[in-house]
DNA sequence: CCATTAAGACTACACACGTAATCCAACTGA
DNA sequence: TCAGTTGGATTACGTGTGTAGTCTTAATGG
């Protein structure tokens, strides 16, 4: 079985958010970032810093006595990820059941229908 | 803060398409449908029935000496919590920026496109 | 009538996760 | 020089989850 990354959680996620803005940052700018929306005791915040580590998500590069961390795992591929565990799991894997089911339960705004519509004509153009 | 309801697993889930697909059944039905595509035991998944129930996601009404299960958790509803879920974890809420993402990742078929695009008409069209 | 089985109730146990607190080593200012 | 601070490493602890195992009780076959 092929070696498949280690799942990032949701808390583990909001770090990751912020190193995908910009990288490297120190832990310290990184808490300063995070504390305030969440409320998460900077002590929180440099566990999961450790655990992205532990999980192979970001790396770290010591620069003097503190250490410079950047993101390994790629947004969009985290993003893919999650989109097809999604699909997968509560609409047996195809993309149209779910547009279907949004499209029923919330109210798209006019401009959200342009872009889809913009980006359906997109993919059916590439197509040819 | 309104009672939120609890959050049902991945392996819970498994339990629940069972019973959306008809109900009620019997633990010894919903085991024998399980049993053999996951792999589980049967103690497992009577677990998974009574956490279920717990969370009020199906309700058990006693026939002799066994209950009939029925979901109380509709699928729509679940499928919309875990949409939501998504859309707001990872594509900052927005459906479009889901619907790009996925375009650009994976192949989607013509059928899927023209279906995606009945869609938007139809959603189109309800909005005038 | 009694031992066995079968359904459900209760208990278990390791690991992930959210959320820290404690311990340690190095730097820094008095 | 020495105590306090600061960054990081290690440990903690309750809850959820995956995955059962054990206990109890009622039905059943001989």
């Amino acid at each position: 079985m092929a070696e498949q990354p280690a799942a990032i959680s949701e808390a583990e996620s909001r770090v990751m958010e912020v190193l995908w803005q910009h990288a490297p940052q120190t832990s310290e700018e990184i808490v300063s970032v995070l504390a305030e929306p969440t409320g998460w005791h900077e002590k929180t915040i440099r566990t999961l810093l450790n655990r992205l580590l532990r999980k192979g998500a970001i790396s770290a590069r010591k620069e003097g006595r503190r250490y410079l961390y950047s993101p390994q795992l790629r947004r969009e591929d985290w993003q893919h990820q999650e989109s097809r565990s999604l699909l997968d799991r509560v609409f047996g894997g195809k993309v149209a059941p779910f547009l279907a089911h949004f499209s029923q339960h919330e109210k798209l705004t006019a401009k959200d229908v342009a872009e889809l519509r913009k980006l359906i004509e997109a993919i059916d153009n590439k197509e040819h």
